[in-house]
DNA sequence: TCTACACCCTGTAGCAACTACAGGGTCAAG
DNA sequence: CTTGACCCTGTAGTTGCTACAGGGTGTAGA
């Protein structure tokens, strides 16, 4: 399979293939004669494996780990369901923060009268903090 | 004021504070005669609108343009209340995202039985999408 | 046989929004 | 006269890609 291919296979943008080849994520594959990269099936359930978890959110550290478990079944798997709870820990932190902030933007929103820009109750809640109702982290 | 009173004054990062000059967001201050940077309280102002709103979530092109209307006091408001608008949709989009995403990182890390990583389900669920309840955005 | 075209290669630079040096200069206190 | 806290410029690093530039390869049609 030429990286095309696997491109196609995976939904995977060539250079993206390539990038994480560079950084070590995934192994180099063999070459051809004409030095194309020649994938077979488990470089595409690797890369598969890669793609499913950025999406699930997981930073590129983390899918190493997680790669680095699937390559050691012996070990336990304690540490993949440390990486996912403390993933989804800061899934929650993420929701917590953005549920504020859209309550403090729908409220400065809420304020505006419309008119010119000097009058305006938006651009002067931004620059004036002690309007809003929490403080942003 | 020098760049260090600005920067505890704002609670900015002193490099932010450079950073923003060079990229046209802050205007460039006096100079004292030891080429330090002489603010005033208009630039601490300034700044400070520039921090609310990035911690408000605004991108550094849209803090730009409501910066703009700060500057045309006479200008409609319009804008502003459309950039707080499509930064509210955004923030509400990025909401449903990650509740979706929880969702689903639930029930992966609900799946271990605990063991080695052969039989970890977690793994498993990174390897498989199609024990997913959703497609990820 | 020539050539058009779709592929593939490497290497480097760009994006957002900072942050972190390295390697200097300035200035007041002790 | 030295110590320490500041300040300066310029450049490189961060994360996770994406987009070239400038080449090589392989095949099908004229
Ligand atoms: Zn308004
Ligand atoms: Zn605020
Ligand atoms: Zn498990
Ligand atoms: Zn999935």
């Amino acid at each position: 399979m030429k990286i095309g291919e696997l491109s196609r296979a995976t939904g995977t943008n060539i250079e993206t293939i390539r990038y994480y080849e560079r950084i070590g994520l995934l192994k180099a594959p063999a070459r051809t004669s004409a030095n194309y990269r020649a994938y077979d099936d488990l470089h595409r359930t690797r890369l598969a494996f890669v793609r499913h978890s950025r999406e699930l959110g997981f930073s590129i550290e983390e899918v190493r780990s997680l790669l680095d478990l699937v390559d050691n079944p012996e070990r336990e798997c304690s540490q993949a369901d440390q990486i996912a709870t403390r993933h989804l820990a800061k899934v929650e932190k993420k929701i917590d923060q953005l549920i504020t902030l859209r309550g403090e933007l729908s409220q400065i929103i809420g304020r505006c009268r419309g008119g010119v820009a000097a009058d305006c109750r938006v651009i002067e809640s931004l620059a004036d903090h002690t309007m809003c109702h929490r403080d942003h982290v």
